[in-house]
DNA sequence: CGGTAAGTTGAAAAATCTCAATCACGGTGG
DNA sequence: CCACCGTGATTGAGATTTTTCAACTTACCG
């Protein structure tokens, strides 16, 4: 399922976009999970020009990195992305994974500058939405400012979830809801929630749960030996959500 | 320096303000730290009816609870805080402490509910913002727009902070870590950098840096008895700033 | 002046990491 | 078409870090 690699564009950076066709997020069926949700259809054309253009970003690329100066937030229309921080001595965490209709670049409004990298796990797609536009705009559509505003703080939500993963649960607990987190949002988008196929290798989840790439290794087997997992390489198929959920808060609840 | 306990208060939930004296950013010293921060002297008096009450919270009370009904958001004029979430199984994460200036609440505004809880670590005060209000003044003023939305970011922005110390420190890394931020904030607040008194217990201390109260303990120990710290109970001297600031990226950089 | 909550310290147990070997797969080139 | 190469994944064994359990100390509050 996933595409291949662009060799020459894969060291560049973002470029121009690819398709600079009129963008419209009325006709989108990503409508309800991403921006405009909540948006009445009496509404919509208010947004016209809040997405200026489409950029293609080929796997393993950045569509930002820390320091670049802040003009825009990103809509992920299509692909799958991470995001890290990382300290000056070079070790770096993944501090999520953002896939179809979640947004990208919040981070960069409060310093005017990203604060973090954020590189396509798979050739993707993203909407460009300029960040002045943004603002100027939710000073007259209250529901979008208040969808914005939404979107921040279920950000910030997001983040304390992870803060008590990393704070608080053992190797197995973080997989576990880790994979729950997933098939969730899969589901969320019209997939199964039972067959997966990660876009990220072990380190990277490794690095976003706090953990050492064979520590991830062998927590996948575990849960497979189990009985709870079929790990196939990335494939991974779900065999008891129930038990999987169980593994989260092991001493029940 | 801790105000004593008011031991009829301990256990009532935040109540009536006591005292609802008209309240106004303009004259608070806490201008420039707080949301207003941005707003020039001619649009103070627009940011008029922003601030509708002040509230008192004793310590060990909550000022919300996760669940509570989102109407308002915070900000601390005086006292220390701690906000934390918790797992089903009653395991739970400090995901912060918030000191004078700093906003408390902005998780609510994604589910119009408190997603954690905010709890007065010694007697304080908070200014009240309606968050209706909010909402319809930063439509009209924009820098207050702006200011707000620079706050939710660097929220965001300080929680991966928080995950990469989670996610890639070693106890006395998290620390280290810890101590000069909390030393950098009371310096922005004209305090001494050297000389602080913690408001939370060795076990907060612990559950914010994912760690058990014993290992906070040793950790403590050890940075005394390489000479960086004076630690007494919860007095705390930095006698080695930069020997500190080593030791929070011991690979160096 | 006693009781309680908080903090310190030790020793053993447990979880995770590190280092190392090996395996599997996809892509490449002969 | 197949062998080879490189990256990613798995597994094992020993080292390290942190936790757990327990004893004891200290400070503070009533």
């Amino acid at each position: 399922m996933l595409t291949t690699t662009q060799p020459n564009a894969r060291h560049a950076r973002a470029g121009e976009p690819t398709a600079p066709l009129k963008v419209d997020c009325a006709h989108c069926s990503l409508r309800d999970l991403c921006l405009p949700s909540g948006v009445s259809k009496a509404e919509f054309d208010r947004l016209d020009g809040l997405v200026s253009t489409r950029l293609a970003v080929p796997r393993g690329q950045a569509l930002f990195r820390n320091g670049d100066p802040f003009k825009a937030v990103y809509a992920v229309r299509t692909g799958f992305f991470k995001t890290r921080v990382s300290t000056e001595d070079g070790r770096d965490q993944v501090t999520g994974f953002q896939m179809a209709g979640e947004l990208l670049g919040l981070d960069g409004i409060s310093t005017d500058h990203h604060n973090c990298d954020a590189v396509a796990l798979e050739d993707s797609q993203v909407c460009v939405i300029p960040y002045a536009s943004l603002e100027s705009l939710s000073r007259e559509v209250e529901v979008l400012q208040h969808q914005f505003h939404k979107i921040l703080s279920r950000e910030i939500v997001r983040d304390h979830g992870v803060m008590l993963l990393l704070g608080t649960m053992r190797a197995e607990e973080r997989l576990a809801a880790f994979l729950l987190n997933l098939t969730q949002r899969l589901h969320q988008r019209g997939f199964s929630s039972a067959a997966l196929v990660l876009r990220m290798t072990r380190e990277e989840i490794g690095s976003f749960l706090g953990l050492k790439l064979e520590t991830v290794s062998r927590t996948f087997s575990k849960l497979q030996d189990d009985g709870l997992l079929e790990v196939r390489h990335r494939e991974i198929r779900v065999l008891d959500p129930e038990a999987l959920h169980a593994r989260v808060n092991p001493a029940g609840a």
